[in-house]
DNA sequence: TTGTACGCGTTATCAA
DNA sequence: TTGATAACGCGTACAA
């Protein structure tokens, strides 16, 4: 069938271990007899066999990839960083997508025993850790993205209570004061600090109560619906900007806006928050609050192979640093 | 470390032979046997090594997703789909994105090999077929999607060229005459197939040259400047329809119909192509056709499945039906 | 019903 | 600089 070591072996007229060590590089091998053997792997297509290989050295030359959802187009997006980050250092993606299922992600844990994954990148779909007790134990090198937890992992995040802070600041120096703040999932930490970026923001600028509103939903239909009732409050008590803890909620707020015959930013400025690809093609072009997955995953990718090749032992917390995208979304009033 | 089978069997007073033949499932062992077995494996948190496993019965348990980029909406979708058939088969997956590169592909299919991958789903990045032939040596299982090919493997697609047909003439059937259809890279046989749907349409309608008109780009900001343009003629002129290749371009149409100071559908009516998540979000919700990839997903990772499992050795081409979806962006004149 | 022995393809150790 | 050999963890043919 498929070529073997031992195959080459016989062409080149050597042992194994010679192929095998010219193979790998690390130890001298006649030139001569390089070249033969490299002319019998060409004539031959060998490959090495990963498996094999693996069960030899422990290493399994592979990545996984645990991630939340795929729904929300800001993970399409990080994915496609954390894959080619991936590819640059030669090792091969093993993608699970958890579906916001924490039974799922616990069949993650599972599956990266059982393949003796190298080393996982991994965004959590949940703050209940209770079953990652797994992932703990599996004594495998992993860097939380998106979070910073004291997991003994090292985390690489952005500061997502300045980001937020500095997001709603902008709609206040336009001059907005009554201005509501769309949060998701406050079960979430990540959501929590946004949220908590937000209020300081008004403390800090004298916004109180009545002018600052809160709303929090989960579902599409649900900031939708929410916005739309908010659009109906006659003009005088009506908000005149939104934020958006998501850039995905605000896909969902401009619709509601238009359904309600209002117009952005004439009537309604709206930030974000995440500058997914498609925020500049949205109409208007969304200014939101730039979060650097190419950096995280840079970074994050590059510290777990560290850990992995050169046995760097660190579980340190890094905050990538972000900020606004301007575009066409907001008004100065 | 690590616990592994020999120590399974030492717990529960056994050879490694029975605990093997207890975990396949395959071979009688004694009730009483078996229970002591489960037994020492839970107290171990024992799973077995895929690489081990796989070195002996040459199979990983694993597919391989070979896709041409992340960036188009469309294809995170498609990936979930069939990230979550995969799952349903206790396979775990392999994630290659060419980032649109035949080099990249190329890459991919040596992965394949060495990874001793049980399966591939490909989706082609280019029609230029002569890399492939490393895909075909390799003699791996494979299923093409969205391509209908003569490679010796099955396909599993829709049908391209009725799709743009009915799309269309859904245009033609609200009263629209002059319409423009704007293409992607027709250097792809899907595409050109689209396009032979939009000729027809026109043809059997009666429907000519300068009423119809073709557009081309790959790019972004070509749909946005070449949509702008177009938007400058004169009213009596200026086409009243649109159909865009794919949602994504028609994201781009959108925002140059606006910025041109014309309403969807008010002024120009715009069809879509694929029904993207987002198509019912944009503003006005999009009438499109649906590419079915739940479906597309089931049916290739079925058949890929039976491939490996069953050894079946099919060649069908597979075309699911589909249909289109009307939301608001179509007005009948 | 169970145990012994072997081999899957590789790399590492040791001796030459 | 090279070759013979053992071992990685597992599943199975064969013997008991």
């Amino acid at each position: 069938m498929t070529a073997t070591i031992r195959d080459v072996a016989k062409k080149a007229g050597v042992s194994c271990s010679t192929v095998s060590r010219a193979l790998m590089g690390n130890v001298p091998v006649k030139e001569n007899t390089k070249r033969r053997i490299f002319e019998a792997v060409k004539e031959l297509n060998y490959i090495p066999v990963q498996s094999a290989r693996a069960l030899k050295m422990g290493r399994t030359k592979t990545l996984q990839l645990i991630l939340p959802n795929n729904l929300n187009p800001f993970y399409p997006k990080l994915l496609n960083c954390l894959n080619n980050e991936i590819k640059k250092y030669g090792y091969a993606t093993f993608l699970s997508v958890s579906n916001d299922s924490k039974e799922e992600e616990k069949m993650s844990f599972q599956m990266a025993r059982s393949f003796s994954v190298d080393g996982i990148i991994y965004l959590p779909t949940t703050d209940d850790c209770n079953h990652m007790g797994e992932l703990v134990s599996a004594n495998i090198p992993t860097v939380i993205i998106n979070r910073v937890w004291d997991l003994g992992f090292p985390c690489v995040s952005i500061d997502n209570q300045s980001g937020a802070y500095r997001t709603v600041e902008y709609l206040i120096q336009n001059g907005h004061r009554r201005i509501a703040c769309f949060l998701g999932d406050i079960s979430l930490q990540h959501m929590r600090e946004r949220e908590a970026g937000c209020r300081k923001a008004f403390r800090d600028y004298g916004i109180r109560e009545g002018e600052a509103r809160f709303l929090y939903g989960t579902q599409t239909y649900e900031v939708y619906e929410k916005m739309c009732s908010l659009m109906k409050e006659k003009k005088e008590k009506r908000i005149t900007g939104c934020f958006a803890s998501s850039d995905w909620m605000a896909v969902g707020m401009y619709s509601a806006i238009m359904k309600s015959g209002l117009s952005i930013p004439g009537d309604i400025s709206v930030v974000g928050f995440d500058d997914i690809e498609d925020a500049r093609f949205m109409i208007p072009p969304l200014t939101t609050w730039h979060h650097p997955v190419e950096q995280i995953a840079k970074v994050a990718v590059d510290l777990l192979i560290r850990q992995i090749e050169k046995g760097e032992d660190t579980k340190e917390k890094i905050i990538i640093p972000s900020k606004i995208v301007e575009r066409e979304s907001v008004r100065r009033i």
